[in-house]
DNA sequence: GATGAATGAGCGTTCATTCAT
DNA sequence: TATGAATGAACGCTCATTCAT
């Protein structure tokens, strides 16, 4: 009979098991809470109640509320991301309709975007842990698929920064305002309905058809 | 029987001046702290120092901190309005680069308005007086522009309300972008230069230009 | 009738002197307090309500509780030092007297400077401030007495500085001791009559003159 | 019937020495934590750390933060004390040499005797214990050292308990400046050196025969 | 009307202690 | 017996608001 050893791997992986277990309801509740009352209205007991732990066992998971907050942001950005990424469509419509449809469903859900573009102002740590690094991966995303458009001849030479960002920025505005309720055109219609709209007024513009681009 | 008092109305009028005077001063004071810090970052002794007075006298003159800053909303919308509403041009190139320079300007010295739509996901008077009175209005003088565009032909027929939006939030989603210093392409341009790439966006679409509708 | 201008010298004396007795009252309830628990053991709470205050009123006077606690020390170590510096003695004895029974007394009633001297060891701050500043103007005055009595011949030449310390830390023990009232033979003998036996001890042993080194 | 249980005895040694080795692993990691951060500053995870262990099994073998504390008092207790009554000299130098050498020794390398002087004052068992027990049975050694020479005529009859407390009050206030690096002179100087030089003030008080106050 | 000192509720955070494993 | 995650009371400190002057 041989004296087993502990099985180290199996414990290991159980405890990190529960150690993401652990972090994940504590990022699930912080993102409600901090949805609901913003960074600074949430207060670090609301979190521990909404997660049904004790306060002192955030900290054993997160150096303080502002580290809390960076590691949501930091867990949300890959899906985020990804989502972008694995658009894959044939023509301008579809990749726009695809795109701009995921980003209103995920904004209708998950507030916290919005929620670290306005903290970013007030925090220099984070602004620059957007500007250059989550909001460029996006924006090369997005880059990359208008690119490719552009080179197939189906979408027309624009700056492609400038059409990026306008884009970018009409989906967090139109998210604030839909979740303001300021928009009653916004709510009464789903994200992929709204996407399809949107999508074709950047695609094809405001411009009346019969506006002379000279005789044909 | 002697009149111990001094005439009513002017005296009344000195003193409606000396109000509002004050009022004023208080509101250009808190406009500057407001966006230096945000709403929780302001504190009022900062806000009462910016306006070389006490505390005390802030209180005098608006409720509370909320208070004082919903005041300044008021104060800053119908300017805001105003400029919108002002726009007079003969082509849809014309009037959306106008709308969007003035927007670009404006939020890029008063931070206020971006900082007000944060605020009222936190605050259900602030986000009923934003969603009921102030966006109405701003969008129903875009509206009135692009109706006419429209019924002139110079713009095509498109759901006037979803264009609306997603122009008001495209100008918001790039200010806060630009703000963030996230997007050279937006910070070393002038606003008139963006505006006017912007407008292109929007007006031309982003349908290369040899893709006709044509029959296939 | 000319206006009178507001009397501005009184005024500022008036606040000066409402902000020096609110210090004032704040410091000798932070003594008291600190005194029986030590810094640690003090809270805010219990000092504000010592000194019949609020916690917050605490802050308008003092940046935090470790600044109170180093303006205490600031505060009570002039009157220490004078109390040195004032000893006028034609012997060697009286002069070791008068010092010794001040601080006898000094410390039966103000145990700051226990204290002080216990926190010093953690805290940088606090060590630099009493070794580089405080410790040696104390030493500075005893070497003072002590040097005009080895020129006089009434003390036999001793390495001072060893002398020096060596008696300031008898002071310190002994204190110490009879705050723990270890050593009945402290605490049933005045502060004046300790003082004599310390003094006779210490003298014997620093006066040269007539001990034997030889037949004179 | 069969034995179950092996050999009570032996079992009961070994389990006793496994605890006291615990213990006293414990008392080590203690020692070296209070020392660096006082009482207060030492937080039961770091002890734990120092020992090697989890902080529940501090629990185990102590019954809280304040009994460790004390059980390290009492364990550091015996040596301290042995160390002084160890003395043997044939002179009052010598024998004074060897005790302040020792301490000075001892109190530069482990600093508890001095946390315990402090603490003390705060938490009244642990005064008490010390002002019953500790320091008699310290002050009683060196009395008795004190009696011999004095009965052998080589120390003048003074005072025995305040000699003896004064002695005593020396060494911790010295050993404390030295820690505070206050006085240059104390920490250029080995401690036997020093203790020569503060033997040599002590004895020429305390010396009698000799110092005859003879006529004048 | 103007002042600013006083207030105290409530925040983020720590850490001695417990207890299920 | 050993572990270390969980606990929650209690801390130092902030700041919107009040009110005597």
């Amino acid at each position: 009979m041989t004296i087993q050893s502990p099985p180290l791997t199996p414990a290991n992986n159980r405890r990190e098991r529960r150690i993401a277990a652990r972090q994940s309801q504590i990022l699930d509740a912080a993102e409600r809470v901090f949805a609901a009352r913003g960074y600074h209205g949430a207060t670090t007991r609301e979190i521990a109640a909404a997660a049904d732990l004790s306060e002192g066992t955030l900290y054993n998971y997160f150096a303080n509320k502002r580290d809390l907050f960076l590691a949501l942001l930091r867990s949300r950005t890959d899906e985020l991301i990804q989502a972008i990424a694995g658009v894959r469509a044939d023509s301008v419509e579809e990749a726009l309709v695809q795109v701009l449809a995921g980003q209103f469903n995920r904004m209708r859900t998950h507030h916290q975007f919005r929620l670290f573009l306005q903290e970013a102002r007030l925090d220099p740590d984070l602004n620059h842990h957007l500007a250059t690094d989550i909001l460029p991966r996006i924006s090369r995303e997005i880059d990359r698929q208008m690119s490719g458009l552009m080179d197939a001849g189906i979408m027309r030479q624009v700056q492609p920064e400038i059409a990026n960002w306008t884009l970018m920025g009409a989906v967090v505005g139109l998210a604030l305002f839909a979740e303001l309720g300021a928009a009653p055109a916004l709510d009464t219609v789903s994200p992929e309905a709204l996407a399809s709209q949107v999508a074709d007024i950047f695609i094809h513009g405001l411009r009346g058809a019969t506006t002379p681009e000279g005789p044909p």
